[in-house]
DNA sequence: ACTTTTTGACCGGAA
DNA sequence: CTTCCGGTCAAAAAG
């Protein structure tokens, strides 16, 4: 299987003065490359050598189960004047896109009767968690999805409460494609399926372009 | 055997 | 320079 990477750019936004570095596809390399060079003193060194020093992983040991804490009454989600890229609008299970960035922001959004613990959330699209984070403003974890869809650049946040109840969403970007049917069998024999992958990622302009009326 | 979640380490920008 | 902090990576565990 395909790992999540995003080939064509992983993380370049603005012109950086990396000159000596090539681009390169996988980004576990870059970043040893990288370790290597800021620690290391010449890159010139044949490569094929290196001794790739593994980061110490992280084992997971078996979660104590011990109650959580249970005296939850912060209520605080407006974080202390830290917050820049987007307003926060109280709004109520509605969206409030902000024109500065490709940001939408939920708030107070009603959990689902369903049981479901993640995957097909309430909008209908696969989202893949890849990290959990604790921000300073809430005592709520925040956890941070994907979209599984392949080049689809949609990054979401979450804040649950304790009782799971969705405290705050934001979504970033556009989803370039339709929403996943939900049944079951899905795929027959449609095989013209025409995949857009050079519109995003490639240029930014083509994202700015559709979102320039906004 | 596969995909998804968990979770500490890692990264980079800001203070 | 160091420290802080939000976001991301990826190995291992979980499903």
């Amino acid at each position: 299987g395909e790992k999540w990477k995003m080939p064509s750019q992983e993380k370049i936004t603005a012109v950086k003065p990396v000159a000596s570095r090539p681009f390169s596809s996988f980004s576990s390399f870059s970043k040893l490359l990288k370790d290597f060079t800021t620690t290391g003193s010449t890159p010139i060194t044949s490569p094929e050598e290196t001794v790739i020093v593994r980061r110490p992983k992280a084992t997971r040991f078996a979660s104590a189960p011990s109650d959580l804490t249970t005296g939850i009454t912060a209520t605080t989600l407006q974080d202390g004047g830290s917050d820049t890229t987007h307003e926060q609008m109280v709004v109520n299970t509605e969206q409030a896109v902000s024109c500065d960035d490709h940001q939408t922001v939920f708030h107070n959004i009603n959990k689902p009767i369903h049981s479901a613990r993640n995957r097909l959330s309430y909008d209908g699209y696969n989202w893949r968690k890849y990290g959990q984070k604790q921000v300073k403003g809430s005592e709520f974890p925040r956890s941070y999805y994907k979209c599984t869809y392949p080049t689809c650049p949609v990054k979401r946040k979450v804040e649950t409460t304790l009782d799971g109840q969705i405290a705050e969403i934001v979504y970033n970007g556009e989803h370039n494609h339709p929403k996943p049917h939900l049944s079951k069998k899905p795929v027959s024999s449609t095989g013209t399926e025409v995949v857009i992958a050079d519109l995003y990622g490639s240029n930014d302009a083509g994202a700015e372009s559709r979102l320039g009326g906004c």
